[in-house]
DNA sequence: TTTAATCAGAAACACTGTTTCCGATACTTT
DNA sequence: AAAGTATCGGAAACAGTGTTTCTGATTAAA
């Protein structure tokens, strides 16, 4: 037990609250969907006035700001769980695959994050920064592959943005029943993930 | 001027009145925004009751779904408006380059489509019939392709589902806030768009 | 002319995010 | 130790949302 100043204990007390308000929130989030997760709703749950979420959190923004960073931690465990394969086609497509199982078992997190479910929350600087650094094992297996001579030299990141993004519009598109029928949508997936990395491995030097 | 009866004038009545507050709906998403489109809104701009509103429209979702019907018919006519070229390659390219420019002119009917700005509002089968409609120039486009022989014969509406949904994903992350410039997605979905095509026009029989 | 039904306006209900107010608690100072 | 002061959390209020209820007027039907 550390001798502390008051300020130091006042600090940690509040560190404390915030991380316990986080996992509240969470709970609601897993258990009720990102609707539920209203400000008096995780007051209720902490047992606790909606003014202390205010005074620790700014406004609901920053509350969702750390649930949106608990959930590319997830994913960036989702991807850091896929074994590593000499095959780099088959780790990538291993990757992709990934992605589609987060959006399967944490839709919750998945709208929140990138289907807009908080359609007033927009990523800031660290946001973005944590979402790249999710996607890091895919942005360090694209550069091995650029050095190896398996895909033409560009920039990892764009190569990863194109790849994410079209991946996500299918996600998305099924999260929000424009593609009604889970099947159809893995189809689509699986149909892209295959063309984009035959397009980005064809492009071997000499082709 | 007709005869009618009570009943049927009574059905113009409550038509005329439906088409008023659609387009009074319409002017308040292009003017401020689909989270100014409020019921409450819609009504003070009609100068009515909130009770009008319901009677004619169930809830708010009835009004968010014409809404989405009228998007949709933007949607075709700016498909409409690429003039149509021998060249597929170019054709399917200069549709891709419409979507873009879609999103851009009409980014708040694209958010209410698409980009989950009424997260509670879900398409169903009309209104996906009515996306369906408006990508058909798209599907047209694949299906000549097809019978040309310049790509392999496969389902082309899954071709344009392939498409057009990773087409949104970098759209919908650009909207979201994930790639924060303009001309980072747009290098994106050029970079996305060829790639797409190539690896569809590549597979050509005796390849 | 009386009766019955319809329909729209006002107000209310149950929510939301957020702020204000105030009292209790707890540190500081004399 | 006692008085003063600052902080911080609880209750309530504010402004807004989708939606419903109630009620009175209008209007067709009898």
């Amino acid at each position: 037990m550390n001798i502390k100043t008051y300020q130091e204990s006042k600090l940690q007390h509040a560190e404390n609250l915030r991380q316990t308000i986080v996992e509240a929130a969470a709970t609601i989030l897993h258990e009720q969907g990102p609707e539920s997760v209203t400000i008096r709703k995780v007051a209720d749950k902490m047992e606790c006035s909606t003014k202390i979420i205010y005074n620790l959190f700014n406004n609901k923004d920053g509350l969702i700001k750390l649930l949106y960073l608990e959930g590319c931690k997830v994913l960036s465990e989702s991807f850091e769980s896929v074994s590593k394969q000499e095959n780099t086609e088959n780790y990538l497509k291993s990757l992709c695959e990934a992605y589609w199982e987060f959006s399967k078992i944490h839709p919750n997190y998945y709208q929140l994050m990138f289907g807009g479910a908080f359609s007033e929350f927009k990523p800031e600087e660290d946001s973005i920064q944590a979402t790249a650094t999710a996607l890091e094992q895919f942005t360090t297996a694209v550069t091995k592959a650029m050095e190896k001579g398996l895909i033409r030299e560009e920039d990892p990141v764009q190569v990863v943005q194109v790849i994410w993004a079209s991946l996500h519009g299918v996600i998305q598109l099924h999260l929000g029943g424009h593609i009604e029928s889970s099947e159809t949508a893995k189809g689509i997936y699986d149909n892209l993930v295959t063309r984009l990395i035959q397009s980005y491995m064809e492009e071997r030097a000499g082709h």
